[in-house]
RNA sequence: GGCGCCGUAGCCAAGUGGUAAGGCAGAGGACUGCAAAUCCUUUAUGCGGCGGUUCGAAUCCGCCCGGCGCCUCCA
């Protein structure tokens, strides 16, 4: 078996990812904050996470995967807001949209749920846990408690403080270790004169007026960002983690802030390997919410992309690059996913059912190793898309199989399915709803097409395939008759 | 100011010292009533520029040019 190596943020190397229990990963992946829908860059993150689990699957380790929700706490930065902003949830809950829902309750649980959607469609691993911020209230407060107690924290008229100069090693991670550096970090509008020092950040919120607050020992209010991560990794992973994961921007301050917070806490490493997905651009331009210039994958999905080629595209360029995704990348993928189908089909074809297990030629299972060879190395996945399109073409060659081919292929399939993701979620497209061309079902348009060409008109079959193609319907002849698909833009 | 990333064919992109993977698009061919799909063949004397180290550099070093990210809104 290789060596599974990532690249380490701390270390700024990449450096084989380490186990307590030989065998057991413990991982974190920070989720999102639920105030919106989540777009494909946040999905990139979660794709890499995903195939962080599926790799170490792969070399037969149990992953306790943790990955989780946002929905209290997350502060957005406001000219007329207050000293830390607004709420996230809150001020969503205000915008147009926010309409929508009855309070911020129901918000939140739309947002997660439509997430946890999109999750499914992109055949994403489902994590161990996926706890959420606002069931965790008693384990944060309980933390807060013990910061304060340690001398790591302190309370002001508005909230809780973690004292920065408290932790020599704050800094470690994203490399802000100068005051200065940090010093010119904090924005005016932040500032609150209470605070210690202007890198404090808050562990708990006071405010009575909040949408979602809760009774603690420092009254009503409501906990800060990054105290939620320290606390739930530590109910679900223990004090130390192997593998934490996030996107890039998390490095400074979430990251660092649950560093400090978790180290003071549990005296205890709070995690040796951090992993960072570069932000994902669209069309050579910065994606972000606040530009507006996002996807969503239901959007795309809505428009008739398959999931699976959404996903493909998302992976292949390696996460520590940033990438840049085009309408282009979108249909390059759709072209190997096709390809991963059209194996499918010829096994299916050489009569081996979905459930059959499959055993390998040397050949096979060269590429197959090369391919979680290729995973193992930092996630190279555009290597290892390379290898699952040089095994297709195994069984591509031939136009029929042989039993003991496709027994190979089959195995083939389960393993790169297993390994990436990306030839699973077929299902989807039966879902689609038939098609209705000129008020006839595409059905029946095929069923006439097919008996014109039987009587050798093909006058008539070409016209009634034109006809379709102009509704953006394509019509493919093959063995088992003509299939239609909508054609993507 | 601090921290970090990238520049490889028309496009996406692997390769980090031994003489340029893979995909898309393009070209030719097989197959097909015609298409589509699939298969076969083909497409970079060169890896942003200039120097240097080396028997040998896309790969290491230096400088320059260009693009990008983070630094309390973002995954």
């Amino acid at each position: 078996m290789p060596t599974f190596r990532l690249y380490d943020t701390q270390s700024r190397s990449v450096k084989p990812v380490e186990t307590q229990e030989p065998g057991h990963l413990k991982f974190y992946c920070c989720g999102p904050t639920v105030y919106s829908y989540a777009h494909i860059g946040n999905f990139r993150t979660f794709i890499a996470s995903d195939l962080v689990v599926r790799t170490a699957t792969a070399l037969g380790w149990r992953v306790t995967y943790v990955s989780n929700i946002t929905d209290v706490g997350h502060m957005t930065q406001d000219d007329v807001a207050d000293a830390g902003g607004e709420d996230k949830m809150e001020k969503a809950l205000k915008s147009k949209e926010g309409d929508a829902f009855a309070n911020i309750w129901d918000l939140a649980r739309h947002y997660a749920d439509a997430f946890e959607d999109d999750w499914n469609r992109l055949n994403l691993q489902q994590p161990t846990v996926r706890p959420r911020a606002t069931e965790h209230m008693r384990e944060q407060i309980v933390a807060i408690q013990g910061l304060i107690e340690e001398g790591h924290a302190y309370e002001t008229p508005t909230g809780v403080y973690f004292r920065v100069s408290s932790f020599d090693e704050y800094g470690k991670l994203s490399g802000n270790r100068d005051q200065d550096s940090l010093m010119r970090a904090v924005r005016a509008v932040v500032q609150d004169d209470n605070k210690e020092h202007p890198a404090d950040f808050a562990l708990w919120k006071k405010d009575d007026k909040h949408l979602m607050q809760w009774f603690s020992p420092w009254g009503w209010g409501f906990p800060g960002w990054h105290i939620e991560c320290s606390a739930m990794s530590r109910t679900y992973l223990g004090d130390t983690l192997d593998l934490h994961a996030g996107g890039e921007d998390l490095v400074f301050p979430h990251h660092e802030c649950e560093i400090a917070q978790s180290e003071c806490l549990t005296h205890s490493p709070f995690c040796g390997h951090w992993m960072h997905v570069r932000f994902l651009q669209v069309d050579g331009e910065k994606m972000a919410k606040s530009a507006g210039n996002f996807y969503t994958v239901r959007d795309l999905l809505e428009k008739g992309h398959d999931p699976m080629a959404l996903r493909l595209s998302l992976m292949s360029t390696p996460y520590g690059k940033p990438a840049n995704f085009t309408m282009q990348s979108l249909k390059d993928a759709m072209s190997t996913i096709e390809r991963f189908r059209e194996v499918e089909k010829r096994v299916r074809a050489a009569g081996i059912s979905e459930s059959a297990d499959g055993e390998p030629d040397t050949e096979t299972q060269r590429v197959y190793d090369e391919m979680l060879e290729a995973m193992c190395d930092d996630l190279n996945t555009s290597v290892a898309i390379a290898k699952a399109i040089e095994g297709a073409r195994l069984f591509l060659r031939d136009s029929d199989l042989t039993t003991s081919q496709a027994q190979s292929a089959q195995w083939f399939l389960r393993k790169t399915d297993a390994l990436l993701g990306v030839v699973g979620g077929t299902a989807t497209e039966s879902l689609v709803e038939e098609p209705v061309v000129e008020g006839r079902p595409i059905s029946a348009l095929i069923q006439e097409r097919a008996e014109a060409k039987a009587s050798r008109d093909f006058a008539q079959a070409d016209a009634i395939r034109q006809m379709v193609d102009s509704a953006g319907i394509e019509l493919r002849d093959g063995p088992n008759g003509t299939e239609w698909r909508r054609k993507v833009t």
